[in-house]
DNA sequence: AAACACTTATGATTACAGTCATAAATTAGT
DNA sequence: ACTAATTTATGACTGTAATCATAAGTGTTT
């Protein structure tokens, strides 16, 4: 995350998408640095069959869609605005410059994307084996202790839908709501008048 | 990758690891920058019920293991050197004064990480999906394409065994083998006396 | 207030990867 | 050269998540 006045420093403008609008898409090469003002944005693909996967999901003041600014790829997913939102955007040699004469910056830059690595390193291990509830605690937690920094026992209420968590997770919409219950009768989650907690 | 030379500048050490012997394991915090000088490295976890998952498998010159360096994490996974491996081994203090010091240096590694979340994003998006083809044929592709820069059909004779490939794609050894017949059947490998090809 | 869309819910059935057992072929170790 | 270990292979059976069908509850829009 980069702070406001060296994005304005640099040139960056705060763009304006409207709900369900792209950022970008998929195998598109990258032209510039995002960064969340307001809003929220997620990343996902598509799979053959129609069916969502949520790479993640982002808020203010997060980052996103980095690793093809520095590496010749293209993106892996695409970016849509999930509802109404500022994005600030930076055109890419405007960032390389930022970078080189902000070296704090770039170490920044290049914690941001340790972070998601480490997610993505978790959730593989997780959606590579098959049991559901892990698949699902392992976002409910990630989520509880990671994003939100929240340790009492059942303390984080998710806004995600059994939608969301399926997409998230690669499971269908009726796992999920028969595992959320199963995991309820374990007491590893509650669930009170439709909401979940962990 | 950094050059061997700022290797050597900023007090790196080359150790020696036996085959089979742990660099380090998941949990820990990182202390040290790594990168294989000769050899060939594993990143995996072990499910609760003891079936493995490879993260990735590197071989000279790449690094790992730079995630838990610039984030406040842990290792999300065990490194183990698969062959007799030596290995660049630079303390965390010295990689940061050599960050600060050589800013393209730190451009390369933020390359690297980028590269290597470019990956787990992709096949985060594969694992999700049930179909053990696609899986498969991913993992393969990668190898295939972003690796070893084939791009001849059938050009690509992997290496993995039909274990290697299970424990990359979550899948079981048996799936793995009936599944990379079928592929042979549809003419997506070729399987010639039992070496497979893409 | 009505209409519509979305989310949660449940039951029945199916498909398919996992599991288990066993063995042949190949490679590594002494 | 012989033994042991690993890798590849196949068949039979099982378990479980996906699929399909249907509906109730909740929220949003006009």
């Amino acid at each position: 995350m980069i702070e406001e006045s060296s994005l304005i420093d640099f040139g960056a403008e705060k763009k304006f998408y409207a709900k369900e609008e792209y950022i970008f898409k998929q195998n598109q090469p990258a032209l510039f640095y995002f960064q969340i003002a307001s809003g929220e944005v997620k990343m996902n693909n598509y799979q053959p069959d129609g069916k969502e996967f949520i790479q993640a999901i982002f808020s203010a003041p997060r980052s996103f869609g980095e690793p093809p600014l520095f590496a010749d790829i293209v993106y892996p997913a695409n970016a849509m605005a999930t509802q109404r939102s500022y994005i600030w955007r930076l055109p890419k040699s405007a960032f390389y410059n930022l970078l080189r004469q902000e070296p704090e910056t770039h170490l920044k830059v290049s914690q941001a994307i340790a972070k998601r690595l480490h997610y993505k390193a978790l959730m593989a291990a997780e959606l590579a084996q098959q049991s559901p509830e892990n698949r699902i605690l392992k976002i409910l937690d990630y989520l509880k202790f990671e994003v939100n920094h929240i340790v009492t026992p059942f303390g984080y209420k998710t806004d995600l839908t059994r939608q969301n968590i399926a997409d998230l997770t690669g499971l269908r919409v009726e796992t999920v709501i028969r595992t959320l219950k199963e995991l309820e009768q374990k007491n590893e989650v509650k669930i009170i008048n439709r909401k979940v907690y962990r």
